[in-house]
Formats: structure tokens, sequence, C-alpha cells
DNA sequence: CGGAGACGCGCG
DNA sequence: AAAGCGCGCGTCTCCG
């Protein structure tokens, strides 16, 4: 389908290989006849973007259960077969575009992107739509692991589809809460004025605090990380730099006045009135989720921090008179991951069951602080100072999962690409770093003294990758049953269902639904049963299990 | 004035 | 205790 800038829009049936099964038919209201189709059989809607289409169509009140994210799946394909992405990440520097057919046939789709106000030509549109997707349905058939592709096809659509399902309804969120906290913790809110946002009345007081603790003839800005540093020294504090960490282990009397004021300005910048006022609206905090945002597959936002709440600020989220919110999240996900990845039998029976950091430990003789830290290490590439021998044990016990990361890390070092269960790929490396880290062509001539921290840091980036997104996978596919499930029994356009369980958060391992209170024992079955079709799907036989942690709570705040 | 980058810190 | 990975975003600061 296709939407143009009014209601009406272009749809064309379309066959099981991508083939044009009929004319494309031109349609007045593009919702109503989305939602006249819906019902009637197994429909998955072809379209550009989820992102930027759906919205559209929940304004209108209807909703889909499946489609093919052209933009999404693209860009899956693109990154597998090494090509270059239009807006790539990072520094920004791309390997050569590769000049085969599919990249041209996404092309003549960028200018709808433009969002610009001329007449778009539909038909071209759709044509290239159409195109587009017949090219991707071939080039998942051809993966090596087509039915592992497409499910990661299917799951980043479907991903699309969940996002902006919870953008539409929102995470409850009481703004009076909010408010309470905050003035609990920083005085009355500042009058609004024209300029920068005024100091809250405990912000004001630690910072003169500060000041005269420290003996400074004029006034310090906390907020300042240069001038703190050299009022500090000043004050005869040498540190390296002003983060909480570090100032942690001084020893000085405005070390907790900073570390009081640090906490609260946080809170006040990132999370204090002028976010409410721009965030929350209606009961409900509304962010942007960016699919596929991440290139690990995480989802990223836009605006409003939404997968950054402070935990602080979970008492806010309060479910609706009647209802409660379920919330579920993966437990130990990544090393559960790891060990499912790696076919590691002894690191499979530890994750069998339970808790799998208190089975490490009892499997190296550590603690399981211990065994938590060289796990860590691992999958992230820390050199470990006391995990150091922990992290030795471990590969000792578990060969093949200390293998596993290993082998990535190498991958990354040299250079090449690695991907995720499902078929995610990494970006390959820029052509900054391919200069950097190169031989150089004399041999007299000293490599670059960068060159090694180069790769390592790249090194730990693919050791991390084939983890942070294989769980990304399981993650997505779990979302997407979960949603399926929660959808089965309620009519199937209407969007939102009144009284029906909503999807209303999602961040990397953890959901949340908002529900009738009478429906949240029928929520966690299906978030059990969600997640062990996810692990099948995934992983086929594995004995590693993937436990989900659910409360039935009132405030998210109660979860955990 | 806006953009870019460093810094710092919230989340997983 | 922090680190090793991935993000978003606010403030400060410098630069053009």
């Amino acid at each position: 389908m296709t939407a143009g800038p009014d209601a009406a829009g272009l749809i064309c049936p379309v066959r099981d290989d991508g083939a044009p099964d009929g004319p494309a038919q031109r349609v007045p209201d593009l919702a109503a006849a989305v939602a006249a189709r819906e019902p009637s059989g197994d429909v998955r809607w072809v379209w550009r973007s989820g992102r930027l289409q759906y919205p559209r169509l929940l304004r209108s009140g209807v909703g889909i259960r499946r489609c093919h994210d052209v933009e999404l799946v693209g860009s899956l394909l693109r990154a597998r077969d090494g090509e270059s992405l239009p807006s790539a990440a990072g520094d920004g520097t791309t390997v050569a575009p590769a000049e085969s057919g599919a990249a041209r046939t996404d092309r003549p789709m960028l200018p709808f992107e433009a969002g610009d106000s001329r007449e778009p030509d539909q038909a071209a549109e759709l044509a290239a739509v159409l195109t587009a997707h017949a090219d991707q349905l071939a080039r998942i058939r051809a993966d090596a692991d087509p039915a592992r592709f497409g499910l990661l096809a299917a799951a980043e659509s479907a991903g699309a589809l969940a996002a902006a399902e919870m953008s539409a309804a929102g995470l409850p969120w009481r703004a009076d809460v909010h408010d309470r906290l905050l003035t609990g913790l920083l005085g009355p809110r500042p009058p609004v004025t024209a300029g920068p946002a005024l100091r809250p009345a405990r912000l004001s007081e630690l910072a003169a605090q500060i000041t005269e603790t420290l003996g400074a003839a004029r006034p310090v800005n906390p907020d300042s990380p240069a001038q703190l540093l050299r009022a500090l020294a000043a004050g005869g504090v040498r540190v390296p730099s002003t983060r909480s960490a570090v100032l942690r282990r001084v020893d000085h009397p405005v070390v907790p006045l900073l570390l009081e004021y640090k906490e609260l300005a946080r809170l006040h910048a990132a999370n204090g009135w002028s976010w409410l006022d721009a965030w929350v609206s209606g009961g409900r905090f509304r962010p942007e989720y960016v699919p596929g945002g991440v290139v690990s597959g995480r989802w990223a936002s836009r605006g409003g921090g939404a997968l950054q709440i402070p935990r602080l600020l979970r008492q806010a989220v309060v479910a609706d008179p009647g209802w409660t919110l379920v919330v579920a999240d993966a437990a130990q996900l990544e090393p559960r991951i790891l060990a499912a990845l790696a076919g590691d039998r002894p690191f499979a029976q530890a994750a069998a069951a339970g808790d799998l950091y208190q089975a490490v430990a009892a499997a190296i003789g550590a603690d399981r602080a211990q065994a938590k830290v060289a796990l860590l290490s691992a999958m992230y590439g820390g050199t470990g100072g006391d995990g150091g021998q922990s992290l030795a044990l471990l590969r000792r016990r578990f060969p093949a999962a200390a293998a596993f990361v290993e082998d990535a890390a190498r991958a990354g070092e040299e250079g090449r690409v690695v991907r995720s269960v499902l078929g995610r790929t990494c970006p390959p490396p820029s052509a900054a770093w391919r200069t950097l880290t190169s031989e150089p062509g004399d041999p007299d001539q000293a490599r670059d003294p960068g060159a090694g921290p180069a790769a390592r840091a790249r090194g730990r980036f693919t050791r991390n990758f084939v983890v942070q997104a294989s769980a990304a996978d399981w993650a997505l596919v779990m979302l997407a049953l979960l949603r399926t499930r929660l959808r089965a029994a309620q009519p199937a356009t209407a969007v939102p269902s009144p009284g029906q369980p909503e999807l209303v958060f999602f961040q990397h391992d953890e959901v949340i639904v908002h529900c009738p209170a009478a429906a949240a024992t029928a929520v966690v079955t299906a978030v059990e049963g969600a997640a062990a079709d996810a692990t099948r799907l995934v992983f086929g036989g594995t004995d590693v299990s993937f436990p989900m942690t659910t409360a039935v709570v009132g405030c998210y705040a109660d979860a955990k």
C-alpha cells in the first residue's frame, strides 16, 4: 500500500513471491480500506515504512496485524550484503556503495522521504515498493539460513508495528506524582521564564554551599566541569575529572554536596518540569521509538529519553483505576544468550534454570558477585582486574562459550563482520579504521601507535555485538509473539480496543503491559508463552531456558 | 547566532 | 568499586 497526502491511497494485491496479483486500486479512504480487508484472512501489508506510515492509520483507529517493512528489511539486507547504508551512524564513513540492482531499486523511493508538499507520484511509489519487496523476498530466500533471516525480517517489521502502537497508547504517567517528587527534592518549581530555566531552591542552596566549602572567591557553577575542576584544585582536591565515580573516592567535605547537586541537577535537567510539559499529556508519556535504531537491533528512541527513564521516576508510572501493570523482564538475558549461541554444554546446564550467576559461581568456585563480573568481562571484553582470575576459571570450565566470544573479537580485530543468531550483521570497519590498522608498506616504518588500541576496540565491539544483537533478536521475536497473543482475543482492527491489554513499554529486555486487573493472569501466561516460543524459534532445541521475571503491580516502582 | 564536540550520566 | 559494550540528551564551551 501507499498513502497519499490526503486520506486516499493505493492498494495492490501481491502474491507470495512478491509479484502483483492484479491491478493497483485507488481507494478514497485508505484507513477504511485497510480496516475492511484486515479481518478477512491472513493479510500482510507491504509498505515502505511502518514508523512513518502506521501512526496515521492508528490515528484513524485502524490497526493491522502483520506487515513487511521495506525500509527496515532493506537495511538488514544491505548490512548483510555489505552495502553502504544511506544514513550510516557513527563516523559517517562507509564502504563504497555496491552497484547492485537491488541498491538501485531502493533509490526511487527516496524522494518521498523528504516529506515535501508536492503531490507525490503514488503510482511510482507503489511500483517502487512492489519492486523492492519482491527483490527483498528473493534475497531472503537466498540467505544461507532463509528461515532464520526471514524470522528476523518478520520480527523487525512487527517491531515497527508494536513501536507505533506503544507510542499511540502511551505509558501511564501520573504528572501529579512526578511533580510532587520534584518539589520534594528540588523545592517548588521556579517561575518559567523566556531564558534558560532558573535553578530551583535546593540546587541554589547546594551551589552556594559548594562555593563556600571550597573557599572560592566567586560563585562556582557545578554544571561546568572545567570551572569545577579549577575550583577543586584551588581547594586542594586534585582529581582527573569531576565524574561522580571519581569524586566518590575522595575524602573531602565538598564531595557529598557535589554528589547531591549532580544527582538533583541531572533529575531537573533531564526529567524535570520542562520534560513533564513536553512529553506527558493526558496522563500518558508518549515517546517515539526507533526500531532498528541501534546497529545491534536494539531500538533507539527520539525525544523524551524513553529508554533512560531514571528508576526514581518509576513511581510516576501508575496503572489506571481498575487496571494493572504487568512488568516482565528476561532474567540474565545476555549470558543465557551466550550459552545458547555457543552451544556450550556445561554452560547451558548452568543456564538451564534459576539463577545463572549462582550456578556459574558454583561451577568455578567463586561467589555470585565474582561470577557475574567474570561473565560480564567475557561478554564485554573487560580485562577484569580482580575478575581476571575468575575469567580464567570461566575459560577452563566453559571453553566453548569463551571461544565463541573470542572468535568474535578476533573477527572484529581483523576487520571482518560478525552476525547475530538470526543474521543481523554488524557494520564493517570505517575507512579511517582500515587506514589506521593497516600494516605499513615499508617494513622500516613504524605501525601507527593507535593501531593496536583501535583494533582491540573493534574486537570489543564485535565480541559484544554477537551477544547484544542476538539478545535483541530474541527480545524482538518475543515482543512480536506477545503482541500477537495479546491481540488474538481482540477485534481485528479496533485500536485501541477498549478494555483490552495494551503493550505500553519495551526496553531492550523488558516489557510492560497495561491491562484490566482481571486480565493480569492471562497476560502473565501470554508473556511466558511468548518467551518459550521465542526461544524455540530462535534457538531450536537448546537446553538453555529464558525465564521471564514478571510482576503484577499498580506502580512500576514496585516491580523490583 | 547555530553547529560541533567534550563531558557527564541516565538506562539496558 | 569499576570496568568492558550499546544508546539519548542536557549543559558548557569553542569555533566560524
